[in-house]
DNA sequence: CCTCCAAAAAATGTGCACATTATGCATCGT
DNA sequence: ACGATGCATAATGTGCACATTTTTTGGAGG
């Protein structure tokens, strides 16, 4: 498991004509987790050129992976890719947003439809200990676990129906309100109200399903209703370098595809 | 728009160090749209290995770009790509089809549940226009056309909501159960009974959510159900040639991504 | 001073050569 | 005779050089 590290003192070393820096399996993966990190952190604003030359520079890696990893966030939709002219942070319009949102919302009124049919003891059980964690991140006034644990309790919900397919599906639209998140939605504002939370598992405990819609429902056009416009998020990331400074070589993680 | 026309007689070709075939925006997309629609037309057998050598003399193209499109087709999941081994057309297990169709019916459940509030006499005029013209391929004993219509009454519900990552989402599960239904199931039955469609439209008509959610979930039961392993499918495709044979240079087609 | 245009500079796209890894096959050893 | 092993062959992965396109720049004209 030999593996480079990449810091940016290495783009200059090519003392060896032979030995050039190749076969390298998992350095694709770190660059494209160094990157997508970056986007899910809002470190990178909306608007964002991302060139591949300096990106090179700064992994220390040659200009064809950093194209390729760029490549693979644009069909994933994370990166917006325009012919010719590179790939660049996608600005979302407050449609945009409020589409995913609606998506979001729809997709868990299916699930929840699936939900009522299957609830048992154990599910609930589950629910119940990970409303109470939100509640007690809420009384301490921790809220970085608030939003975490916020985000969860939908992927929680998805995740009962045991089906990798409507996972994955949320994930990818997590991951990309994510983003659009810290465009639009004012920083401290972004929680979930809990008592929403409960009332969807309350609902769940009855198998209720027009309710249990109704309430999932209305809790996501709160949230909807909450997106604003965060103006400081108009200008461009600048040094793109800072940005990715502070990496290790290799996060543990590693996906088979 | 110049375009070269792959006929295999252009791999040895190389008589002129200088102008090498460069520059061609839409051949990816050409490639791409071939090997995607040989997929969905199950002409290419599950297990059947995509080497990328053969594909570039067949098409007449760089190795490169063959690379490209086997490498995005992986990343839609519409090819196993394995490192280091090459690109093979997936072999689903009976369980990865059931949860396709399992999260189609949850998406159209959470679907439902929205057009119940959205419903208007434009839009149920739509669908009845759509159930009529089902109900006369079905009596005219056109089998095609049925299959078409049928897949397309889904296709409706979702565009109904004007969410285009909702229809995106369906769009994938669709194309997706197409190759594997070429597998799984028996050709003959494919065939979305109408009364169910109906029936679905009906319980929209009253929005009657509880209803239209049971209806359909009934309809899809039924369509799983009926999953079979076709062992006729079994063997991979020996002559890759003959697949991608008669096609043209370029199919009008494009899409912007 | 602004606009327009052409040439230079920079960035993206692509074919190619070669390194690396997997696979087929003959040979050897038990 | 059968399985393991090493070599030859084929297939995939990657850096590089260069073509093409876009963007910037600098200057001429209105």
């Amino acid at each position: 498991m030999t593996c480079r590290a990449f810091g940016p003192s290495y783009v200059g070393m090519a003392m060896r004509p032979q030995r050039i820096g190749k076969a390298n399996p998992a350095e694709d993966e770190a660059v494209y987790q160094a990157i997508l990190r970056a986007l899910l952190e809002g470190k990178l604003k909306a608007g964002t050129k991302l060139a591949e030359t300096p990106l090179a520079s700064i992994f220390g890696v040659s200009r064809e992976r950093i194209r390729k990893v760029l490549h693979r966030l644009g069909a994933e939709r994370r990166l917006e890719m325009i012919p010719n002219r590179g790939a660049r942070v996608p600005r979302p319009t407050l449609e945009d947003v409020r589409r995913v949102y609606e998506a979001h919302r729809v997709l868990e009124a299916g699930v929840l439809s699936q939900l009522v049919l299957r609830m048992d003891e154990v599910l609930l059980a589950r629910l119940d200990a990970h409303l109470a964690e939100e509640r007690a991140a809420a009384q301490r006034g921790d809220r970085a676990a608030s939003v975490r644990l916020s985000g969860a309790f939908h992927v929680h919900l998805v995740d009962a129906l045991g089906n990798p397919e409507l996972s994955r599906m949320l994930g990818d639209l997590l991951s990309r309100s994510s983003v659009m998140v810290s465009v639009y939605e004012p920083a401290a504002q972004s929680i979930c109200a809990v008592d929403e939370h409960g009332a969807i598992v309350a609902a769940l405990r009855d198998r209720d399903l027009l309710r249990a819609v109704a309430v999932s429902r209305e809790h996501f056009l709160h949230v909807e209703g909450r997106l604003r416009l965060d103006e400081d998020g108009a200008a461009p990331t600048q040094d793109l370098a800072a940005v990715f400074a502070g990496r290790r070589p290799l996060r543990g993680k590693l996906r088979s595809a």
